[in-house]
DNA sequence: ATGAAAGCGCTAACAC
DNA sequence: GTGTTAGCGCTTTCAT
């Protein structure tokens, strides 16, 4: 590998001197010892070992994110808004999936702390605070789920207790009866507050909140499809405010094996505006949550903190109904 | 932040003997000045600065993966199987989108140089090789779509001649007499491998090629959209071999907007088996590729070629046809 | 069993 | 305008 060293030599200069031209300080270069060292470094194809670079700096210009699983479409959309938004402020990003697991992710912690990324963009598992995270003085900003935490952190999330609340009193102005709610269990916050918006919509209806109608186990199809037998076992529902739409997507499935009609028997109802929701049968209304821009805010907030630059550290985002067929 | 320094006058030995402990090195330290090295590590949560350690060691356990985009289905779990792959070994990724640029793409190539990575995944934007390519000299595997290369390179692939042929054989075998093709256009080797395969199966069949059945576009659901009004504007067909799932979604979408039912009147047939194919309405059938696998094999290859352990360096994986309800 | 010291490739303060 | 030099935090050889 050439190194500037090299550069310099074959130019007849000093190593500080190719330095300075590489980076645009040459306020102090002449024009022709600038000229030369350029086409030297073109001509060698010589690339700066940005490593060295980055241990005398103390910055890497590069930024983790840790989120459950990329392969779920709601952080894949996540993280593409994060890559872009970085690739554009010339950050670059590693990718760290969680599997929801506590222990993979302080591993993560770890690791990003000792690749020294100047930031980590955090989707947590839990909700309970671990050490590794307190202790972790890397600027930081949650994204989706937030998380109590004693020192600053940057968050960006949605309104999920509005979310899933006006989710269900739409449910409600179509005529709905008996709503059901499948979701994940309370292990965050997040979770937490989408069953309350659907509790609180009920209760300003003078709907009572029935246990049986609710259903709780994970952010998955799966949970969606044994949601609805779980639901029907006990009893009947003319609509379903949903967790997610992955859980929504479980809930058509085992509605359609029913042979349940949706949306004429039980309407469905999903959250986050997934971009396949518009191709599943029927079309599926959801409260949209910005997921895109959820990624894309993350970084520019998380960026600000890492350039000193200050801004407002918790970003509300808006979410809203989007009709389709399925309520 | 503290340092190896530090952690050694604490414990009053050198860095050289701190560095060994930590690196289990430890063959000739005495257990007590181990215990304590240990001891005084874990009191001030040292954390070890790995870019002087990559400076020092020339690796970063760090590899690069270029594709065109984390939001879509396909290449999300090919990430996700590459992201897996890489945790197990230790190292860690970072994620590219190229956004089928071919300057994104030189831009990352040129980063990832920066960077250092020890090796690339990369889904090439398109089929011409550029001369960043040629240049870059860290360990290279190619997935899904493969690119002509001087150098040696890894390449994880499916046979896509092989894939589209037995789609357009089942499309046949199951009475299909006029069957359309949609896809990308062949900007490179993996379109036009799928296309020859639709074309390969036709001929053996004593199926006549008819350009006005032949859409191609890009690897998108509005090609699949658009396809169908093409299709039926110049004729009629009794089944479409889509070039991919996201095509085939905009091909049953748009069919469902003209009232011809999905399979009476005519057959899909997709291609990757992306996840969210079972789910569609009618169920997809399609063509499997391991997509997961893919990402994970990737990985692997990668890995033996930075390690210098010798391994084949090509891989054809196998697809499979999988029925469900569309064809 | 432990330490001194060189050096990885770069930047920046300071000297000239 | 340009060069000298120290030092970022680590590993490793070699000496003791």
């Amino acid at each position: 590998m050439i190194t500037i060293k090299e550069i310099a030599r074959l130019a007849n200069v000093s190593s500080a001197t190719v330095s300075k031209v590489i980076n645009g300080k040459d306020r102090y270069i002449s024009e022709e010892t600038r000229k030369r060292v350029l086409e030297i470094v073109e001509r060698e194809g010589y690339i700066p070992n940005g490593i060295a670079k980055s241990l005398k700096m103390k910055r890497t210009k590069t930024i983790g994110i840790i989120l459950p699983d990329v392969m779920n479409l709601f952080f894949s959309e996540v993280a593409k808004g994060a890559e872009d938004a970085a690739e554009r402020k010339g950050y670059t990003v590693i990718l760290c999936n969680s599997d929801n697991s506590k222990a993979k992710e302080g591993k993560y912690i770890n690791i990003l702390q000792e690749k020294m990324v100047d930031g980590i963009i955090l989707t947590a598992s839990e909700a309970e605070t671990s050490k590794y995270l307190e202790r972790c003085n890397i600027p930081m900003v949650l994204v989706d789920r937030d998380l109590e935490l004693e020192k600053p952190v940057g968050r960006i999330v949605v309104d999920n207790v509005e979310g899933t609340y006006k989710a269900t009193n739409y449910l409600i102005s179509k005529g709905c009866k008996s709503i059901g709610f499948v979701s994940s269990q309370e292990v965050n916050k997040l979770a937490k507050e989408r069953l309350l918006g659907y509790k609180k919509a009920l209760r300003e209806n003078g709907m009572e909140i029935d246990p049986n109608k609710i259903f709780l186990k994970s952010f998955t199809v799966e949970t969606g499809y044994e949601g609805v037998y779980h639901l029907f076992n006990q009893g009947h529902v003319d609509g379903i405010c949903c967790g997610n739409d992955l859980i929504a997507i479980g809930v058509i499935q085992g509605l359609k094996e029913k042979g349940i009609s949706v949306p004429e028997e039980v309407k469905i109802i999903g959250f986050d505006n997934i971009c396949i929701g518009k191709y599943l049968d029927p079309p599926l209304t959801t409260v949209r949550q910005p997921i895109y821009k959820l990624g894309e805010e993350a970084v520019n907030v998380l960026i600000s903190i890492i350039e000193k630059k200050d801004i407002e550290m918790v970003k509300v985002l808006d979410t809203e109904i989007v009709v389709r067929a399925s309520a």
